[in-house]
DNA sequence: CCAGAAGTGCTAAAAATTCCGCAGATGCTG
DNA sequence: CAGCATCTGCGGAATTTTTAGCACTTCTGG
């Protein structure tokens, strides 16, 4: 059985390794808007580590902290947990709001991946 | 200056409340997985009010509790979020990702309705 | 009107989280 | 090698969250 539960500070620093990938303790806290102090950062690396949310391999000296679950794993769960909380549990309202507030920056490459993939959804259902 | 920090409970209570709009103590409780005492759940309620994240209205002889902000915001600063964290602050990899996992959820209707959202992404792109 | 059910406010303790600092190890520079 | 900067390990204090319990009020059915 699996327990999520993330404090603030672990919620801050999963983030924050998840937009980075591996990172060291510094490095973490460099990205912190109000970083705490130093070892306070390292503490909470060591947690995340203990419950299983991040490993790290030494570096020389020091220690680089990357995600134990792959990316696209926690992609899907991140995304499942927003649409079911905010859109209804609706994708189509997610991909409707990110069009009409950032459809700007895609590109002509991005919306033909688009228009191919909601082709393939029209094939699919039906 | 914004602050947001939920701490756990109070992070799944916002939770609940964005999924399901306006709620009672005693509703909030009820869609909790491994709920605490009715107390703790009251108590977490007020910490959000003072906090600012809810406002509650009395309905006879109960509080009914709302968002504060609303829902259309905290969707934005919740995909916002999400698109930066998990994937490299692209809109088009999360519609993408949509697509590809949830495409089959999605009807004819929306099928349509996302091709012209994309005709129009064109448009303006151009 | 009365009794019970259901709510709220308030208080305070238990539990969890957050934070910091020191001691010792390691690497780097001159 | 000496001096300095940077890390880790450890341990415990400070703060926040979470939880429970009690007294008082409101609503409801008989």
């Amino acid at each position: 059985m699996k327990k999520d539960g993330f404090s603030r500070r672990e919620r801050e620093v999963m983030d924050i390794i998840y937009r980075h990938e591996r990172l060291t303790a510094a490095e973490v806290m460099a990205e912190m808007p109000s970083p705490p102090s130093y070892s306070s950062v390292r503490s909470t690396l060591s947690i995340l580590e203990q419950k299983g949310h991040l490993h790290h391999e030494a570096d020389g000296n020091r220690y680089v902290y990357f995600p134990t679950v792959r990316r696209a794993q926690a992609r899907r769960t991140a995304l499942d947990r927003l649409v079911s909380t905010f859109f209804e549990n609706s994708p189509a309202q997610v991909v409707t709001a990110l069009l009409e507030e950032r459809g700007s920056e895609l590109t002509d490459a991005d919306l033909s991946e688009l228009s191919g993939l909601i082709d393939r959804a029209r094939e699919e259902g039906r």
